[in-house]
DNA sequence: CTGGAACGGGAGAGCGCTCTCCAGACCTTG
DNA sequence: CAAGGTCTGGAGAGCGCTCTCCCGTTCCAG
């Protein structure tokens, strides 16, 4: 442990002043003279004085950390989560947010109801200020668990209980109806989705809207089947699409990865993307680019997201809302190739 | 704030036992009678006593949380680096052994030399015990400076000056071995290669690997491309690669996402993989899989690499190692379609 | 010239915890 | 039975910082 400096008391007393008066001009506290500010700084520099975090931490009360926490079901999936750009999206704009302010993440998971336990267990002893909670379960009942615990938590996506915790969303049904519409302009026919577990908020909305779109144009008969957000499960929800409706000539998935896994089938069958089925994905993540050919899809604004995720949190640590926030964004069509 | 509970005093008046005593209890240090540390227990039970953390590393030096820093080129590159699956698998690896070990990993990002100097900085403080660097950049001053602050840090990667500092990395050359060998059993007779920026030792080793290893076989007039690592240039790459040599049946690309691009290429060029060009990518990352065909590639065992690079920062803190140690992984190939 | 506001600096009390001593009780052992 | 362990619990000194008081100056209005 020979790794620790100087403390304040030396800066002090090297520099002639109080302890009080170091710690001012570190914290640009009140006014000092600034004469004294200078010969202070320049103290500082000399003795190589950092203040420590621990020490300011037991009487602040505050960390300047937020805890980024990945909440969802099982651990099979967790082991991927991290492999989902999706993720990764979230985890650069909470970084490029909490970085401008001096604030930092720390990363935890919870998969189960033992690791739930621990996090609140371990955001309990005062480690971090508040919790970003990105959830991958439909009914997670980790936000609850925060807020009773009076952490200040704000979510991706919205709650199972709205109006219960802040929480950042897309316009999920919004979206779905910008791809149904942009299907129909195409002149489609036999319009088709693949869909996600209804149990997830985000993909229910996903399939209402896109079905509330087609309904208010007069198409009513949409073949729809359920995938599991994977390239295969996109593929498989293709084929059975297609041998059930073999004149299908527009595609909705829930998400772009389940878009490319039905374009690599239709292509396998010797279909032509556009021209013979359209297919349209959801997220515009980096698979959209990637893909043959490139997908049109539903942009979710996610970085973006993820930095008023992190700012509202900011805000509700310096208390500035004494009631649940909740930010809406809009979803945007981005058309490429496949549609 | 009212979110402070009751303290260790609280407890132990209580309990009418002191501080010492209920402190022992908590951290399972020295012999207390079972039938006091029962009572403890029972009376931290009811009053939810949290220890505080900050309080505790006020005192032990010790703060239970490792910094992940990525460390690399520039702000165009970072906001990137997280949609890198790449990075993905690095984290999981580091949360799955942190975790089990009661520790927790910071996220810091330094892309620039203002942002590494706030990184010692805020190293220095005493946040973190130790940290993880992960490096995009050929030559990163980082961990030098992390060492000369005397904070224990751990690679992903060789460093520039080897042997200076503790790291995690693969046999890189012995990899690109593999990939040769492979491509020429299967009787591919003109064989080229898509590298990568040879100011990283990584991906000069991999070409200087191929080389040795064709060249050994008699194979000395390879052609080479350099990309960039993305998509985009593994297709550029492979157009130059045809166009300069229309009978090119074999190609080692340093990574897959380069290897997906040149199959794209290839693929419009209606060349069929692997039967007209055999294609080999590098790091068996998700785009393997997804990849039509899917890769044969050489497997990097990040998430491996990651939970040793853990590891041994764990035993860096624990002062288990006076000098700088470093563990190699090798490589794999995995077979699937592409060759 | 004086009263008092405004300003700048110091003293000192903690924040909640760990850990080194120290003292007493209880065992051994020669 | 005395002499020296061994074991267990308590007292108390910090860890390094912030922040509230408090006091001495300065400055200006009346």
């Amino acid at each position: 442990m020979s790794r620790k400096g100087p403390t304040l008391e030396d800066v002090a007393r090297q520099a002639g002043v109080s302890r009080a008066t170091v710690s001012r001009v570190v914290n640009g506290i009140r006014n000092v003279d600034p004469d004294i500010q200078e010969l202070v700084r320049h103290t500082i520099e000399q003795t190589g004085y950092r203040p420590n975090r621990a020490a300011r931490s037991l009487v602040t009360q505050r960390t300047e950390t937020v805890a980024l926490i990945i909440s969802g079901a099982g651990d099979a999936y967790t082991s991927r989560v991290f492999a989902d750009p999706f993720f990764g999206r979230v985890v650069s704009g909470v970084v490029g947010y909490l970085r401008s302010h001096a604030m930092h993440p720390v990363l935890l998971v919870a998969e189960s109801d033992a690791a739930r336990e621990q996090v609140v267990e371990y955001l309990s002893q005062g480690t971090a200020d508040g919790a970003l909670v990105v959830s991958i379960q439909a009914a997670d009942p980790l936000p609850e668990m925060l807020t009773a615990a009076r952490i200040p938590v704000v979510l991706f996506a919205r709650p199972e209980h709205p109006h219960t915790v802040s929480h950042v969303d897309l316009a999920h049904a919004e979206g779905a109806r910008l791809a149904a519409e942009h299907l129909l302009a195409r002149g489609c026919r036999q319009i088709a989705t693949i869909s996600a577990p209804q149990s997830i908020p985000a993909a229910r909305d996903r399939l209402d809207g896109f079905r509330a779109a087609l309904a208010s144009a007069g198409v009513v008969d949409v073949p729809v089947v359920e995938g599991n957000f994977t390239l295969d499960s996109g593929a498989a929800a293709m084929a059975e699409l297609l041998s059930d409706h073999p004149d299908v000539d527009g595609v909705f998935a829930a998400n772009d990865l389940m878009a490319q896994g039905a374009c690599q089938f239709l292509r396998e069958r010797g279909k032509r993307i556009p021209q013979d089925v359209a297919v349209i994905g959801f997220d515009d993540s980096s698979v959209a680019v990637t893909c043959r050919p490139p997908l049109t899809t539903v942009r979710q604004p996610v970085e973006k997201m993820a930095v008023a995720m992190a700012r509202l949190l900011s805000e509700h640590i310096q208390g500035m809302h004494t009631e649940p926030v909740s930010v809406l964004f809009d979803a945007e069509l981005v058309v490429r190739e496949s549609a």
